[in-house]
DNA sequence: GCAAAAGTGTTAGGAGTACACCCATGC
DNA sequence: GCATGGGTGTACTCCTAACACTTTTGC
């Protein structure tokens, strides 16, 4: 290939992710405010542009760093956004992430040399966002949807591990519906990714719950 | 962002398809003999670098037909590769599809401006390829497998309608496995893509079979 | 009449869903 | 003793998978 072919110069990638959490049982998505041109003063899904030097989970984890300071932040792939005019710059491909931290345990920079502001927003109370991103939300929560069920992502929320009805909280929260609580036992033990220990605690009821880990 | 900053100078994208064809009954892939470095002389997936004007199936289909004379090939997403050195000459992602033909339909160009032979290999098969192409036909034929149920991606093959043991041997084919026919029937009776017709026909057997049509 | 493929039905196991009652505890 | 949440079992449906015999027809 003629690398100073103008057809295809000037062309970028874009890493971001949607990284969610649960408030209080309210699934919430991270925004970050941008300090510099395009979008400048917009709302954004955290990420940028990809270096020369980086795979691609590790170009979005800088990204992540430099704009909330988060670190290590564990992302699955969730979809590919490339339609032309998707950046008024230049042609900018985004390959995009889901991620999910516990908000309460983590401190969030709200200004850094490219963001002056970070917020949780609520799912449906989110604004116009820079570039596609709100689309890339859209998809993003159909992912986290899928993904729930079929990987550990909500471990972050019970290092010390979680009773049934806790996660099943999370759980509903997500998807955004009710569970029968029997039903969601039996389908999350099935699974064979949570395993019970010895101990108990109280959550929530009287009578105590029996804690489960993660393998 | 600033659009010479050199830690993202240089980038571009791939679109690139791993077609296949089931011939008698075997699953193969097309692969192109390239002539210009890099990997010169070496064979290949088709596909090539996205121009800025492109949306990216329309750069695919474009690569595609330079390298092939194929038109207007029915694609599906599989993949994104992008660890940072699976190009030599500069950092390029390759986003990467799926797409299935009849190859006895169809007339392969073998040259073109951009190849010097086009040939359908055997998966199995298949030789050492240029850039990361092995990978992305690995990955490409689980995405067939995934799909090949739950798509009409294999419309193609019947234009005209076809008989359910028909249908079953390219299932069969690209599987990789022998199914029950009975069992199969019902399957893909019940995904409501095809619908009988009127008219019967004698394929294989001595008796006739009930021609079906994708919807 | 026989070889070769087309067509068909039943059963068993697993996953999902709907639903109701008892248990342990704090107050 | 009662309110609150934790824990459990059963029945139905649907999907999957295994499996054997009859039908049609060309030779």
């Amino acid at each position: 290939m003629e690398v100073n072919n103008p057809k295809y110069q000037h062309q970028g990638i874009h890493v971001i992710a949607s990284i969610f959490t649960v408030d209080k049982g309210v699934l919430k998505v991270l925004l970050v405010k941008r300090k510099n041109e395009p979008f400048k003063d917009c709302w954004a899904l955290t990420g940028g542009a990809l270096y020369n030097t980086e795979d691609l989970e590790d170009g979005l984890n800088r990204e992540i760093y430099e704009k909330t300071g988060l670190k290590n932040i564990k992302v699955k792939f969730s979809k590919v956004f490339g339609t032309k005019d998707r950046s008024p710059v230049m042609r900018m491909i985004a390959i995009t992430y889901i991620g999910i931290i516990d908000a309460s345990k983590v401190e969030i920079a709200k200004d850094t040399l490219k963001t002056s502001n970070a917020e949780w927003f609520k799912i449906g109370e989110v604004p116009q966002l820079a570039y596609d991103h709100n689309e890339i939300i859209t998809e993003a929560i159909k992912t986290l949807k899928e993904e729930i069920l079929k990987t550990d992502l909500l471990k972050v929320f019970f290092p010390n591990g979680f009773t049934l009805p806790e996660l099943q909280k999370i759980y509903e929260s997500i998807l955004n519906k009710k569970l029968d609580r029997r039903n969601f036992r039996k389908k999350i033990l099935n699974t064979n990714m949570i395993i019970p220990t010895e101990e108990e605690i109280t959550f929530e009821g009287k009578k105590k719950a029996k804690i489960y880990k993660f393998k």
